[in-house]
RNA sequence: GCCGGUGUAGCUCAGUUGGCCAGAGCAGCUGAUUUGUAAUCAGCUGGUCGGGGGUUCGAAUCCCUCCACCGGCUCCA
């Protein structure tokens, strides 16, 4: 007899040779046909696998991430049985689950494939999956694997075994496939109710470019039809609130061929959200104590030269501008840390001088490649809300937490909610990558460590992810998609320093070297503005709308009260415009809905009687007429209260 | 940069077995209408069919090439 402890802590016994799908059998039948996959003291493995004697079983099904896993895992095995259905000969290199589903890369050798074909190989894995095949898991010595896939003349999973251990290799067959895989699996493929195969891309073996380039077929499953049909709905929506759509349809930035690739121009409304973005953050940056300062767009290459950006992108970024004088050379600034560390040199500095703290609105130029520009997320020239802290190796601690503070009220102002904090630290096993002394970084990143704990940040730590110049803290969060996009930076730097000799004088009379902080809050205002367009769809919060009313005549008579008003509330400080178009109210509230103004105020004989103004606002219809005086008030303190979310 | 896809009016899109002057809706302009909470009606304007080259009697449609965009890969100070 077995003995199995389930998570609500009851201890079941069961005869031996009982698998995880027996144990969920003797529970409920209907248990039994949602479990894909069990998690045996902590290790996750096949539902039909023996239990060993002692076991802490969890049944791990849809609801669980490594249930859904698990799922997409052997649905890019039924995927490869379809493709080499079709397509004999194929050779197939890895399958593994993500986090929207699973991906198939493979060699396709002298087939070719494009996205109408997906469709049948949809169909096809929809009839293998109807036969319930079992996943069939096999122990194989090396040699046998080897020689089975030497007789399939498969190269990817032959290097693939290469760097696997004897005694350690399992194969899983399903129908007429078998894999070289790890596992685990679902019991049988009838547990896949719903197929759909998103996208076909190319992606290097072993993400490598100098390596072949493969097909990559992206799918996901669904264990409901009705699963399916949710997700392709959300990917809708996703659609919807694409910054790239709502940023043409709101009139807030475009692209220009002529202008150049990844060059965002800003229409009038998209400069007016921008800069309400930067006197947000400036006052807030003002009321920290820091100092804005303002930096050319060019630099001498000695700039660069010195602080060593020549030498490691020179090559790979915008070519230098040349004047008459064939001795200079001049870049565009691909970031404004060198410029602020000789606004620091600029000056004699003393200890009691630092914190010092220079802030710039700063536009900078990176030459990235063309594949890679995305929308505003991605683009070659962006303008970053850079500041630079300068200070003693004492300081780091609360001028983080300080920096943090910044962070936090930037996110909870405009809602934010899922934002993730990622401390990046050194990789213990090469520091030889990094330069700074030991003990330097030891202090900073114990630093960041606990100014995050202090200011309770939900932070996950990824060691290896720190710069080479020093530890840092991310702010992370999604987009329509569920891509994950890096918002906020503090960067902790000691490179820069040394390399332009920077130093203070300390209390004790000697040069000391100061430590020097990046951030930026937005990260740069073209990937915030995206985020933000895509985290609202559109949906500006009060404070931020260009246009926060619309005052709607209900004929043209009304003309001039409607005028009166828009004058009385821009004494307000209140935003917004009369649409005196010879156009029908109906027709007028939908533009104004659509153009996502906040509140419309509809104006006709009644209201010009009474001196007031019948309200509507956003998504949210007839709110009744009141003074124009009331709806000012409501106004300013709807905007007092988005803009009070202190931290 | 690489793989795959797309490019027709300001916007959204029809039109591709090569063939009458390249179409629609919205937007814009003109006029009628003077309107009560998500589209009033009529007329008009607008396109080197992404750029260049080629095949053909004839090209939006076929071929070559370049550019941009989209989905990925790689990269990201």
């Amino acid at each position: 007899m077995i003995n199995v402890t389930l998570p609500d802590g009851s201890v079941r016994q069961y005869e031996k040779g009982t698998t995880a799908l027996d144990v969920a059998k003797s529970i409920s039948e209907g248990l039994a046909r949602n479990v894909l996959a069990a998690r045996v003291n902590g290790d996750v493995i096949d539902a039909t696998r023996e239990l060993p004697e002692n076991t802490t079983l969890q049944l791990l099904t849809w609801n669980d991430e490594d249930g859904k896993s698990t799922m997409w895992h052997s649905s890019a095995h039924l995927m490869a049985e379809a493709l080499e259905f079709f397509y004999p000969g194929i050779k197939l290199a890895i399958g593994p689950p993500v986090a929207n589903g699973f991906y198939y890369d493979v060699d396709f050798m002298e087939h070719s494939i494009s996205e109408k074909d997906l469709e049948k190989i949809e169909q096809k894995m929809k009839e293998l999956a109807k036969e319930k095949n079992p996943y069939v898991r096999k122990e194989v010595s090396k040699a046998d694997a080897i020689s089975y896939f030497s007789e399939r003349q498969d190269p990817y999973k032959l290097e693939l075994i290469d760097g696997l251990e004897d005694g350690n290799i399992t194969f899983y067959t399903q129908g007429n496939f078998t894999d070289l895989c790890r596992g685990p699996h679902i019991p049988d493929t009838g547990f896949i109710k719903a197929v759909k195969l998103t996208a076909i891309a190319g992606a290097y073996w072993r993400g490598d470019e100098k390596n072949k380039q493969l097909t990559r077929i992206y799918g996901v499953t669904f264990p409901k039809q009705s699963e399916l049909e949710d997700h392709l709905q959300k990917l809708e929506e996703a659609k919807r609130r694409d910054h790239r759509k709502l940023g043409k349809e709101l009139e807030l930035f475009t692209f220009s061929q002529k202008v150049g690739q990844g060059l965002p121009l800003w229409l009038p409304k998209g400069a007016a959200l921008r800069e309400r973005l930067e006197n947000f953050l400036k006052k807030a940056q003002r009321k920290a104590g820091y100092d804005q300062v303002i930096t050319p767009h060019i630099g001498n290459k000695e700039l660069y030269v010195t602080s060593g950006h020549y030498a490691k992108y020179g090559a790979d970024s915008f070519q230098p501008i040349r004047t008459p004088d064939p001795n200079e050379e001049f870049y565009l600034k691909p970031m404004n840390c060198p410029h602020h560390c000789e606004i620091f040199k600029s000056k004699p500095r003393s200890y009691k001088d630092l914190p010092a703290r220079f802030a710039e609105f700063g536009t900078v130029y990176r030459y990235e490649q063309s594949g890679e520009l995305h929308g505003l997320t991605r683009v070659r020239g962006f303008t970053q809300d850079d500041a630079h802290i300068f200070c003693s190796q004492d300081q780091v601690k609360d001028e983080f937490k300080n920096v943090i503070d910044i962070v936090l009220y930037v996110l909870k102002t405009l809602n934010f909610q899922n934002f993730k904090a990622q401390i990046s630290l050194r990789d213990p096993e090469n520091p030889e990558k990094y330069i700074g002394s030991d003990e330097n970084w030891e202090k900073a990143e114990q630093a960041i460590i606990e100014a995050a704990a202090e200011k309770n940040l939900n932070t996950v730590v990824a060691y290896g992810e720190a710069a080479f110049y020093g530890p840092k803290l991310d702010f992370m969060v999604q987009d329509a998609l569920g891509r994950e996009w890096q918002l906020g930076t503090i960067q902790v730097d000691y490179n820069l320093p040394e390399r332009f000799e920077l130093e203070y004088t300390g209390a004790d009379n000697q040069k000391h070297r100061p430590v020097m902080i990046h951030r930026a809050p937005f990260g740069s205002m073209e990937r915030f503005v995206a985020v933000l367009l895509e985290h609202c769809a559109g949906d500006f919060p009060l404070w931020l709308s260009t246009e926060q009313f619309a005052i709607l005549p209900i004929s043209e008579k009304y003309n001039d009260y409607a005028e009166n008003l828009s004058q009385l509330l821009n004494n307000y400080d209140i935003r917004g415009f009369v649409d005196d178009r010879n156009e029908k109210i109906g027709k007028k509230i939908r533009e104004a809905e659509l153009k996502k103004i906040p509140f419309m105020l509809i104006v006709g004989e009644k209201e010009a009687e009474n001196k007031e103004v019948s309200v509507r606002q956003r998504g949210q219809g007839d709110k009744g007429s009141m003074s124009i005086e009331s709806f000012a008030e409501i106004v300013r303190k709807a905007i007092e209260e988005e803009l009070s979310s202190n931290v």
